[in-house]
RNA sequence: GUGCCUGUAGUUCAGUUGGUUAGAGCGUCAGAUUGUGGUUCUGAAUGUCGUGGGUUCGAGUCCCACCAGGCACCCCA
């Protein structure tokens, strides 16, 4: 039989943690650069923790973890000969593999309320499951690198989140189109439309705009029973172009009586204005046909998109200024932003957007001629290792085509070589496997030649 | 959860209207070269043709079921 993982996970090969730890370190010196600090929380959380947080939809996709023990026990015959799979699940399982990071984010900083300071800004950089069915840049087991802060409601974290999605892809040289939009505007939009309760409806049909077009999403809302004169009503909105603050002159008009919605328009425009003051790299565009599936997100919300690349979006986030109220803790406002590292990692391979400096391993390889000389490598090993150098000694008095070659296939840059001349005179022969250039040198002088 | 496509060596794939012993590139291993790798040349190993059933004198090829993978929708990182 041959062996196989569960469908969606993956393997990693060294080549390719090396560059996926090329995008945590990018990514962790970002959220280091602007005062957060790491956390984790455990791969499983109470069921109950993660249960309705992501609507309807979110909840199927929970992975659920079976209880241990004579779990059996507590079900009555008339339950078990229901077939009822969802309530049997609830029965079954009480913990849960972890959907995002927001949500145990929320419940950590319930739990630990006495020991934080406010305003608390942390990152987590970890991974999350969904029973999803996977497809291109999908996955079942993907990780999440998330920055958020809680305990304030001031927009400058807005932007500073903003400011850290451009330096991060600008680090990594990916160009990008940051949207913004805000939750406030959309449902001022539904309100002043008379559809406030079809919320949902019109903010996932509009977000499709660039998918299934203006018709598609026409055709979308009156599936959804909106009104023929709702649906025309929302038509300038839909189609809304030109600079971030002609639409937001055009919106604001549109919005005249709903108090909620000028909010919105007035954080947009403070946070586009302050972002605009820094000077961005990347394009941050207004973008009201922008929603975001999670309903957790009460004020701005972001996405990112790759400009070079086809892929869904690379990262998210938003303000959400409620969700530690559901776990008992009302009045925190939240807002964060997560990058998808899976994703990132697929954009950077087709781009090839790799350093150099980013795959590197063992700095230098000894060969090993025999047992004398190879003694003799462990003791520079040792000085080598100490400086903080990385190096290794081939393992058997092999042919020396063998050893140069494993040196080649792990992409080790030099060898160093001690046959019985070299022994005889305390010398060392290191050879730069670029560039084939060789030379004697003294064996205590090695570790200021590769440092 | 719904729909479509694909399963042949470690890997990427070829395999004619169904016809004898299933092939190639890359990779692996060995040699050319007993202290010099990456290039080149020579040679070698490797298959339950996804699994099970059916049609047929004969199935990698046609049919059915199952399993696995991919893509799109839904949703989302």
């Amino acid at each position: 039989m041959k062996p196989s993982i569960p469908k969606g996970t993956r393997d990693f090969s060294p080549v390719e943690m090396a560059r996926r730890n090329y995008i945590f370190d990018t990514i962790r010196g970002v959220f280091h650069l602007f005062g957060y600090r790491q956390i984790e929380t455990p791969s499983m959380e109470n069921l109950s923790t993660l249960m309705g947080k992501y609507g309807e939809e979110g909840d199927k996709l929970l992975f659920k973890i079976q209880n241990s023990g004579d779990y059996m026990n507590g079900v009555s015959d008339e339950e078990l000969l229901s077939r009822n799979s969802l309530k049997l699940a609830a029965k079954f399982c009480e913990k849960g593999l972890r959907y995002d990071l927001t949500v145990p984010f929320a419940r950590f900083v319930v739990m630990h309320r006495e020991e934080l300071q406010f305003p608390f800004k942390r990152f987590q950089i970890q991974p999350v499951w969904r029973a999803d069915r996977p497809q291109k840049g999908r996955y079942r087991e993907f990780y999440q690198c998330d920055a958020d802060v809680v305990g304030s409601d001031s927009l400058l974290y807005e932007i500073e989140l903003i400011q850290m999605i451009d330096m991060v892809f600008s680090r990594f040289g990916v160009r990008v189109a940051i949207k913004l939009n805000n939750r406030k505007i959309l449902a001022g939009i539904a309100e002043s439309i008379g559809q406030a309760d079809k919320i949902v409806d019109i903010t996932v049909a509009i977000d499709k705009l660039d998918k299934i077009g203006l018709d598609g999403v026409n055709a979308e809302l009156a599936e959804k029973g909106l009104p023929e004169d709702a649906i025309g009503k929302l038509q300038p909105i839909i189609r809304l172009t030109g600079s971030n603050a002609e639409k937001l002159d055009v919106i604001a008009g549109v919005l005249e009586g709903s108090e909620t919605g000028l909010k919105g328009v007035e954080e947009c425009r403070y946070i586009l204005d302050g972002a605009e003051r820094l000077g961005l790299n990347n394009r941050l565009e207004l973008d009201l046909t922008l929603a975001r599936g999670l309903n957790y997100y009460t004020g701005a919300i972001f996405e990112v998109k790759a400009l070079d690349v086809e892929i869904g979006s690379i990262s998210g986030g938003g303000r959400y200024d409620n969700l530690t109220g559901i776990f008992g803790m009302p009045g925190v406002s939240g807002v964060g932003i997560s990058f998808g590292a899976d994703r990132i990692y697929d954009v950077l391979n087709q781009l090839d957007l790799y350093p150099k400096e980013s795959q590197s391993g063992v700095k230098v390889l000894f060969l090993n001629l025999g047992a004398d000389e190879s003694s003799f490598c462990m003791r520079q090993l040792s000085v080598l290792r100490a400086a903080g150098i990385a190096s290794e000694i081939y393992p058997d008095a092999a042919k020396m085509k063998k050893q140069m070659s494993y040196a080649n296939s792990n992409a080790i840059p030099f060898v160093a070589i001690v046959g019985g001349d070299e022994l005889a005179q305390g010398k060392v022969t290191l050879k730069n496997m670029e560039t084939g250039e060789q030379s004697l040198i003294d064996a205590d002088r090695l570790v200021s030649e590769l440092a």
